[in-house]
RNA sequence: GGAGAGAUACCCAAGUGGCUGAAGGGUCUGGCUUCGAAUACCAGUAGGUCGGUAGUACCGGCGCGAGGGUUCAAAUCCCUCUCUCUCCGCCA
């Protein structure tokens, strides 16, 4: 969410900065007349109950007095009821102010260029070289399912497309996956491991970013007005959510595992084959909430410390900015990370690292305080994936095929496969 | 799912309609005392938020879990909801 303050103060300036991600009309207008509209009400309804307050203070010493007071009453009796029609009014307009203000996406960051979509992100850096087969490579899910290790065929006889059912090694590598990111983030990265509900409240959703916009993109569960997470960001940042944050405290470093649920909605027809593009997933994700002279900074760092788990991995990869165009909602700068993936020829997004300076902190009202007598401030929250798992399993499997349908398993999962090389 | 008890500030806690614009205690901060400290004593400790307004000064609005209602007036009375605890049921 925007700050109403700044808005006010630098009007154009707010809105030309929205409108840098093009598309369409954000409401600006609507916001400068409710905010104007809220403020007159606002001081004519709180003198009225400056005068009420008051006069309530004479009521018991005039009743003491022996005064006849029905007059009175009767007089406050009005009053009571403009304040109440005026309380209304004031009411409404801060909901509504508010459901615009929620629908109006971040301002991207200056640095970021502008642009219309994702052909206009750039190259940041580019690490390893995509491998030269000698022979015919395959696609991860025929891969997998020569080696007995993906079933997407069950998968849809339990629970319909765009489900995965893993089997024996590619459960373990799952796995593995997994424990591999955790233990890099946690033991040398200093994260902190959280292992938060995979359920949320609206609440939750709305604090960063994914409701009231986005809705249909989510799986809801009516029974108890739940939303399954569509990422651990969700859960995560939250988790300090209507806090005050002790400074020393700061930056926080979160990560944690957890399956992400998305509709897909939008992508009918796109990345049907294969693990890349799930309704359930598995992720690992890097959550930070810092102080604002130290974002961009952590955010940088935030990108090496996903980029490391592919280092580590020996798989090819790039980092690209996302231009104003294909930034999301609450962003306002996204790495993303992209790795070589054969059977596409191209790189695929496995990674996005974004930084939200404070506009999810102020929807989820997290706050920091410098020291006991300044007025607590906003943090910044930043999130990335560190990384997609069903992704990273694709890439391994594809960059690590041999000719005769094996895959070499990387060096640094080894410990994790009960030292297994080779899934064969 | 059923029955009961709770939620007041940094913590504990009083408070059944109007000198409660929230008592008292703790904690913390400052003062005093002291060579220094402890103790005692004195003072401050309601933070936050929204406006007037550019402000850490000043004035006002809001605030006792959240949201409604009754009333001239609500922490206090009524309704709805959330969460916590105890017991019962169910259960990995």
């Amino acid at each position: 969410m925007l700050d109403i303050k700044k808005i006010r103060e630098d009007f154009d300036g707010m809105k030309a900065g929205v409108e840098r991600r093009g598309k369409g009309d954000f409401g600006f207008d609507k916001i400068k007349e409710l905010d104007v509209k809220r403020r007159e009400l606002l001081a004519e309804v709180e003198a009225l109950k400056n005068k009420q307050n008051v006069t309530s203070r004479e009521v018991p010493k005039l009743k003491k007095e022996g005064k006849d007071v029905s007059e009175l009453f009767k007089e406050m009796k009005q009053l009571s009821n403009r304040i109440k029609e005026l309380d209304a009014e004031v009411g409404d307009i801060e909901v509504e102010l508010r459901n615009v203000l929620l629908g109006i996406p971040n301002v991207p960051n200056k640095d970021v260029q502008e642009g219309l979509d994702d052909s206009d992100n750039v190259e940041i850096r580019k690490v390893g070289e995509p491998r030269e087969f000698d022979f015919e490579a395959k696609a991860h899910w025929d891969i997998g399912e020569g080696l007995d290790i993906l079933d997407f065929e069950r998968a849809g006889k339990l629970s319909g497309a765009r489900f995965t059912v893993y089997k024996g090694l590619g459960a373990k590598l799952e796995r593995a996956v997994i424990n591999f990111m955790l233990d890099l983030h946690t033991e040398e990265q200093g994260y902190t491991e959280i292992l938060p509900p995979f359920m949320v409240n609206r609440e939750s959703m709305t604090g960063t970013g994914q409701l009231p916009k986005f809705e249909d993109d989510m799986f809801y569960v009516p029974a108890k007005d739940f939303f399954l997470i569509p990422t651990a960001e969700v859960p995560v940042t939250n988790l300090r959510a209507k806090e005050i944050i002790p400074m020393e405290e700061l930056p926080v470093y979160y990560t944690a595992y957890t399956p992400c649920f998305r509709k897909e909605a939008g992508s009918a027809g796109r990345d049907t084959r294969g693990l890349i593009r799930q309704h359930q997933f598995n992720k690992v994700e890097m959550v930070k909430l810092t102080t604002p002279e130290t974002s961009y900074e952590e955010l940088e760092k935030l990108t090496n410390d996903a980029e490391e788990v592919l280092k580590r991995l020996g798989i090819p990869y790039r980092v690209v900015r996302l231009s104003t165009g294909d930034l999301g909602f609450s962003s306002a700068m996204t790495y993303d990370i992209e790795v070589w993936m054969p059977s596409y020829g191209r790189y695929v997004e496995i990674s996005s690292c974004s930084d939200f300076e404070d506009f999810q902190a102020r929807r989820a009202n997290i706050r920091f305080k410098r020291d006991k007598d300044t007025k607590p401030e906003f943090v910044h929250t930043l999130n990335g994936s560190g990384l997609a798992v069903g992704r990273t399993v694709a890439a391994i499997l594809e960059n690590f095929q041999q000719e005769d349908g094996s895959v070499v398993i990387p060096e640094a999962l080894r410990p994790y496969m009960g030292g297994r090389e080779v899934i064969k």
